[in-house]
DNA sequence: ATGAAAGTGGGGATAAGTGGGAAATTTAAA
DNA sequence: TTTAAATTTCCCACTTATCCCCACTTTCAT
């Protein structure tokens, strides 16, 4: 399970280090996707493909789901760590999360999440904000 | 599996690279063909001859079906890469797909698809403006 | 304080994408 | 049938991006 908050930088060759703490559990072959709310998302490759499966097994007839899947393919790519643990950021994928220099890796359970730096504190302060309510349904659904 | 986009360019003589992450697993032997959406779809030669297959064996009955499945199977072209990795795109597809100069190449799954940049980046924009309900579309599948 | 590990930065080799000339082939026209 | 035009194929060259390597700095743990 991945675990914690780290704030790295991008540097002038696109490359973003993956937190050491990560590495191993990660594997040699990674899949970086776009993710939801202007995040990137960092799978090990088994856990992607669990998702990939499903998603090409949606029905292609209607519209909607078709352009669904496409987007969600199309903007996933796999990549390797270099020596040095460090990934190389497509530009598709760095336009759509807005990534600037500084950017958070997080982990998130069977995943971790690239954010822009500003965009993750303007989105940690509405959630803040939303905390009471979210206590709530964590209650419902009898976390704690 | 194909995964990506990448922003290719047709030179004046019609040709186009593919991307080099994707001529290994694309074999030899490539079939393009008329794809949905205004695009052209990429296949290994017997990932489509098992969606040929397919086609074909759809209930001739309905004039609409049989519209489709003819338009599809005509519209296919066996092709080779060049020495560069370089297919030639016939006049018809590059006229169906409305293909300029800058065009993107993206991985979806068992295919390659071949989209006119400005259709891409239009269509890109109408499938994310529906991201709420794509997200949901996450949680049911259980993906994420 | 010291050593080891992690993050950052950059030079140079290599590969990929692009463009164009010229030979070879095909098509059309005379 | 021959000639001319157009298209395709093969080849080579240029530019840009990616990969590999090394070195410096910072952080953390001993």
């Amino acid at each position: 399970m991945f675990l914690g908050e780290y704030r790295h930088s991008i540097d002038t060759k696109k490359r973003l280090s993956v937190p050491s703490k990560f590495r191993r559990e990660l594997g040699g072959s990674i899949v970086l996707t776009r993710g939801l709310d202007l995040s990137l998302f960092l799978y090990p490759r088994e856990e992607w493909e669990r998702i990939a499966q499903k998603l090409s097994a949606l029905p292609a007839g209607q519209a909607a789901t078709r352009g669904f899947v496409r987007l969600m393919l199309a903007g996933a790519e796999e990549i390797a760590l270099d020596v040095l643990g460090r990934i190389l950021i497509p530009e598709h994928l760095r336009t759509y999360a807005r990534l600037r220099q500084q950017v958070i890796v997080t982990g998130v359970y069977n995943r971790l999440e690239i954010w822009d730096e500003q965009l993750w504190n303007g989105y940690k302060k509405k959630v803040e904000k939303d905390a009471d309510m979210l206590a709530e349904k964590l209650g419902e659904i009898g976390a704690f």
